[in-house]
DNA sequence: CCGGTTCTGGAGTTGACACTCCATTCTGCG
DNA sequence: CGCAGAATGGAGTGTCAACTCCAGAACCGG
């Protein structure tokens, strides 16, 4: 991008101070809700330094989608080795349900709010939006590939889609959750898509308390 | 709200014509990113008739959500009828996905996109598409006990937590949708819920051709 | 048709915010 | 150590948007 610059070892952390700033700020606000200067302010830099970094606002929330991409799903890899089996897909559900209850329900999802923001107004940022989405759904649906490699789905099963729709029905389980500021929409989106998978599975389950 | 001053019938024509406006507006450019000003010349009024009828810029946003929960739910309402069998879901489903073909995939949900701007900003507006969504999610609801106590579905099945399931699942698939400017995740979501019901269903189902 | 209220037009005012400039200090490399 | 380029501070600048004011026109009940 704007590499004309080279940056020093110290460039290079002013430059993620200020991006983490942002993305916090952004994350609750909205990034129309966040000035420069309150990035300035939370990252201690003054406003010559944020230019000297970026081109202008929009410049720093394309760094600020592609921060909270690896934000979210560098922490979800563990995770997202273990959605082959329906057990795993329930530890997923749970790990996500926990991140919203300690947040209390604010910001839900820090990809998806961005790109509720920005696809309208900001074409490049929506696209990276869309990547960052693309890398989520591939992922499940690797976990549903090897599923059904296993034998344990029914090989008439897309999982192209079914992964589609576990992605969608987490967003919107994260919208409505931010929204009502209640989990339960997320809960039950996630245990109607994940008792979908159950149904198609053709192992026998195992009993699990709940 | 604000009914100190009684409205003349004039006035609330020029009121109506503000909310309209300002929704339209709303909708594709954001609340941030639509002035009162473009309102304003949108509704062809001027200023001061603007803060004539709203306190503010926030009050005008209430009425916009309040105005776009009609919107949305008004047209829905002969569909919501036919909830009842996996049939009336499926042309449910079929409508949401024209309307999206329709629109080019812009904008997202009405509802769900002001509530993701606002949710962290504006409390009142957050409570407002709450109850929103609860209207909505208990037509869906409605459907679906109408299908049990037919017999078609399992009485063990929770039928308001399949409901908020299906909004959710709705509510993602349009969010992914905006975002990528492609109905496939709109439809992928709502068919994989609607899947999980027919699996519930014990009634036998006629083919439909897909 | 008349008096009070509502409605409308247009020209302010105020503050915030994105972005700039330039002088100074620091960093890394040879 | 010396110098070119990078990093920083701080004080602007111009624009835009939310909101105000007041005078005049339209409305409506009696």
């Amino acid at each position: 991008m704007t590499d004309g610059p080279r940056l020093t070892r110290k460039g290079l952390a002013t430059r993620s101070r200020i991006v983490a700033a942002a993305a916090g700020l952004m994350f609750t606000r909205g990034v129309a809700g966040t000035s420069t200067e309150d990035v300035c302010a939370a990252a201690g830099v003054s406003s010559s330094q944020l230019y000297h970094y970026f081109a202008d606002k929009r410049a720093l929330v394309r760094a600020v989608v592609a921060h909270q991409t690896e934000q979210i799903l560098t922490p979800q890899e563990p995770l997202f080795a273990r959605l082959d089996t329906v057990d795993g897909l329930r530890a997923w559900r749970d790990a996500l349900v926990d991140v919203q209850h300690e947040r209390r329900c604010v910001g839900g999802c820090p990809l998806g709010s961005l790109g509720s923001e920005l696809a309208e107004i900001d074409d490049g940022a929506r696209v990276d939006v869309v990547d960052g989405f693309a890398r989520w759904a591939a992922a499940i649906r690797d976990g549903l590939a090897a599923m059904r490699a296993r034998g344990a789905l029914p090989v008439t099963v897309d999982v192209d889609e079914l992964a589609l729709g576990i992605l969608a029905a987490l967003q919107g389980g994260l919208l409505l959750t931010e929204i009502s500021r209640d989990t339960v929409a997320l809960e039950a989106a996630l245990d109607t898509v994940i008792a979908h998978v159950a149904a198609l599975t053709t192992e026998p389950e195992e009993l699990v308390g709940g």
